[in-house]
DNA sequence: AGCACGCCGACT
DNA sequence: GTCGGCGTGCTC
């Protein structure tokens, strides 16, 4: 019975969304599975693309089927779980199956497509000449301006050209050339006997094999370390003196270095109680959800690599999440010296090869522990026994572009197909997860301990710019941050000062008072909009003019807020002609590995003073850092977003358990023109469960998350008005369809109203039970499918964590 | 997405 | 009367 194969094509669009058949043919029945990628034609031109085999089944009777054309694997490079988390994600996040699928792997599995027109038959001489330039085939991207279009067209129909499409797929294995002798010793040392005297790198070879126990060695190493030539060892092979394979090899980007082993720390009482849950929940296969609430230094790493090793221990598998900028060689050293070669790492910072090669060390089960960034929520791993994300309220966990997945709730997912638990960890909790907690649909753990009784807490104030700008103080240092510098810099001890670079420049403030205009409506602050001179809010469209005075105190001192590192650091250069000052921003680590070298040389004590944005506040400890300062704390407060508080209350409390780590005291220092905002007085006293309750106050009365959830609608044409009309047809509609409870915001345009040359508009819809939602979702963007050749785009992102 | 088909205006 | 513009539909 012929055998046909479901395939998700590589087409991204909603028409073509959905698994199509072809025949496999005789000869690939015992390559083609499940997962794997094959080459199909697709289309009345047949061109050729990439696809993924969903199902297989047997069949009696097919009506003209087209027949896959090549395999593109050995293996499936997807599993039925990974398959039908991809049918998942699709759907809740409402992207195309073939994106989700091309997301779970690493990038150079994604084919490239090329075109080629070749001469077959009888070609008129000017197209032989222009045309193919005497070839039989040319790239189609080269010739595809050419002026003989369409009588290329007519000769294809003759039959005297034809098109050849090209399925190329860049995942290549790296291999390395590897030689052993078979011949036994007393051999080799007959063959030495027999030849000349002078031929020194033949002896040098044939001593090295009579020496050395029998075994392969690759040639790169022999050549490098062992003084034999690539040449004697090519001639060692053609005399059948040795024999040459080709091994294939991983790009490890930590070969050269050498982990010590370290072994498990002795955990507190609170750490233990955190790690027995875990592991009881690990054991009993249970797919509980824990959220580990510890301070910063409480140890929740620890508790982390012994949950691993319990995992471990039942021969079972782990992944750990990180954020990006904090997979720092130091988190990555810590994973590799407590389980060496069990683990593979994930990150940005590799190339694509050597993405790739981790992901084969997984795939092959090779690695049993999977340390990595957002996308290594989709690590082949099988029989995992825990997934960890670290830092679980960072917004990098949510993928900001289609499939806008949040990898949180693709490892509850995974932890339920599992049967295992997932461990959510955090200083700073989300609000959604600690609501959670507050609600028994996850488990709350908390450490509230420093770990190590001599780390002593840092002290931290608050400095009043407002007060200081009546002082006199116009700059970005106040007299009590300078004076702290200078004593820093006397006694020869660091300071890292940290710049909010979130929010720049599209807000006013009063410097007298810190008033910032808010919504009437909205109950957040409107932003400042240069182009058409007027102050907007994002969410309800509610407009009104730039304020000549403050409403509050009459002051005229009405500021446009903004500065960039790179002004501070001449101003502190200035004030401190003698300090040497680190300037640590997006311009400054563009490049791959200066983010390294920079902390690297901060931590040589190279220089006095580390100036930066928030990629500062990760991770970083330095013992001789005994200051920390904020210079504006309250930039992202402003923020027309209702997670500002929560971003400035988290930042804040991350920085300030930076400074004395060491046995050295610790100070920080915020200055901010809110001193009595509670997200900055609460941050002050590292007090998380306070900031909690008065957050979720205001959530609750504003109708925010996690009380209501959210999904906002994005349309964006090269023409403003048609940007426009569509969202509002959209927001109708959807009205229409939810009920009364429901709220939408907008339509308003998007801050940076223009970008990429396109106008956006947003529309954002708060709710608590609406069945019709989906459905009306799903409707928009099948109906906005027919707008989209007059270059219309629309988006739809669930629960979105920025909304400007 | 990309390819073919098909229906209208500007040319030989 | 043909060539080529791009609006529309379809892809196993």
């Amino acid at each position: 019975m012929p055998k046909i194969a479901h395939v998700i094509v590589d087409v991204p669009t909603m028409q073509t969304d959905q698994p199509f058949t072809y025949l496999i043919p005789n000869d690939m029945e015992e390559a083609i599975e499940v997962g794997v990628r094959v080459d199909v034609p697709f289309g009345n031109g047949n061109r050729r693309i990439q696809g993924f085999v969903v199902d297989i089944e047997s069949k009696q009777e097919i009506d003209n089927l087209k027949p896959i054309k090549a395999v593109l694997d050995l293996h499936p490079v997807v599993n039925d779980e990974l398959l039908l988390l991809a049918e998942e994600m699709a759907k809740t996040t409402f992207s195309f199956k073939i994106t989700c699928l091309q997301t779970m792997l690493p990038s150079v599995m994604r084919s490239t497509y090329k075109k080629w027109l070749v001469s077959v038959g009888d070609i008129p001489p000017h197209i032989e000449e222009e045309v193919f330039l005497g070839l039989a085939e040319r790239d189609w991207e080269e010739i595809k301006d050419t002026p003989y279009l369409s009588e290329l067209h007519r000769l294809r129909q003759e039959g005297a050209v034809d098109v050849r499409y090209e399925v190329t797929t860049k995942n290549k294995v790296k291999t390395m050339k590897v030689v052993q002798t078979n011949l036994p010793k007393e051999t080799l040392q007959d063959i030495q006997s027999h030849i000349r005297k002078n031929a020194h790198q033949k002896h040098k070879l044939l001593d090295f094999f009579i020496s050395e126990q029998t075994g392969e060695f690759s040639v790169k190493e022999l050549v490098e370390h062992h003084d034999l030539s690539r040449q004697v060892i090519k001639e060692a092979v053609e005399l059948g003196w040795l024999v040459q394979e080709e091994r294939e090899v991983y790009r490890d980007p930590y070969k050269d270095r050498l982990f010590q082993q370290d072994d498990a720390l002795v955990l507190n009482e609170e750490q233990q109680v955190a790690l027995d849950a875990v592991s009881q929940s690990v054991s009993a296969h249970q797919n509980d959800v824990f959220l580990l609430e510890g301070i910063t230094g409480s140890g929740k790493t620890e508790v982390y690599l012994q949950a691993i090793s319990h995992v471990l221990e039942e021969g079972k598998t782990a992944i750990m999440l990180v954020p990006e900028i904090s997979l720092t060689p130091q988190t990555v050293t810590r994973f590799k010296r407590r389980f060496g070669d069990k683990v593979a790492v994930l990150h940005s910072g590799l190339s694509q090869g050597e993405k790739y090669d981790e992901w084969r060390k997984i795939e092959r089960k090779e690695a049993q522990v999977v340390v990595g960034a957002r996308s290594a929520v989709f690590a082949p791993l099988e029989n995992i026994g825990l997934i960890i994300i670290d830092e679980e309220h960072e917004t990098s966990y949510k993928q900001d572009e289609s499939p806008r997945y949040h990898a949180r709730n693709l490892a509850i997912w995974r932890g339920d197909y599992h049967k295992c638990p997932v461990l959510l960890g955090s200083a700073t909790p989300s609000l959604e997860s600690r609501a959670r907690a507050q609600k028994n649909v996850y488990q709350l753990l908390t450490l509230t301990k420093r770990a190590s009784d001599n780390a002593i807490l840092p002290t931290v104030s608050i400095v009043d710019m407002r007060a200081e700008l009546k002082q006199g103080v116009t700059g970005s240092f106040s007299t009590p941050l300078l004076h702290e510098l200078t004593e820093r810099l006397e006694k020869k001890e660091q300071s890292v000062l940290m710049l909010n670079r979130r929010g720049y420049s599209s807000f006013m403030m009063c410097r007298d008072c810190g008033y910032v205009l808010p919504c009437p409506n909205c109950d957040i602050s409107l932003t400042l909009h240069m182009d058409t001179k007027s102050m907007k809010c994002h969410y309800c469209g509610h407009e009104e003019s730039i304020p000549q005075c403050c409403p509050i105190c009459d002051s005229k001192k009405i500021r446009y807020y903004g500065t960039g590192t790179q002004k501070i650091e001449e101003e502190l250069q200035q004030l401190l002609p003698e300090a040497k000052i680190l300037r640590m921003d997006v311009d400054t680590t563009r490049k791959k590995g200066s983010h390294e070298r920079l902390l690297q040389q901060f931590g040589a004590q190279e220089a006095d003073i580390l100036l930066g944005t928030q990629m500062i506040a990760k991770g970083l400890d330095f013992p001789n850092v005994t200051l920390v300062g904020v210079l504006n704390a309250d930039t992202a407060l402003n923020l027309p977003d209702f997670r500002s508080s929560e971003r400035t209350f988290q930042l804040l409390t991350q920085v300030s358990g930076r400074a004395g780590r060491g046995d050295k005291l610790g100070k920080v220092l915020i200055q901010t023109f809110n001193p009595e905002h509670y997200a900055i007085t609460l941050a002050k006293n590292q007090h998380y469960e306070a900031f909690y309750h008065h957050e979720m106050n205001l959530r609750r009365q504003g109708k925010y998350p996690p009380y209501y959830y959210t999904v906002q609608l994005v349309v964006s044409h090269e023409e403003e008005i048609q940007a426009a009309k569509k969202m509002h047809e959209i927001a109708k509609k959807i009205q229409s369809a939810l009920s009364p409870q429901a709220i939408i915001l907008g339509p308003t345009p998007k801050p940076m109203a223009r970008m990429n040359r396109r106008y956006f508009y947003q529309t954002v819809v708060k709710y608590r039970f609406e069945e019709n939602l989906n459905q009306v979702l799903q409707e928009i963007l099948q109906e906005s499918q027919k707008d989209i050749r007059s270059g219309l785009r629309v988006s739809i992102d669930m629960e979105p964590q920025h909304f400007i």
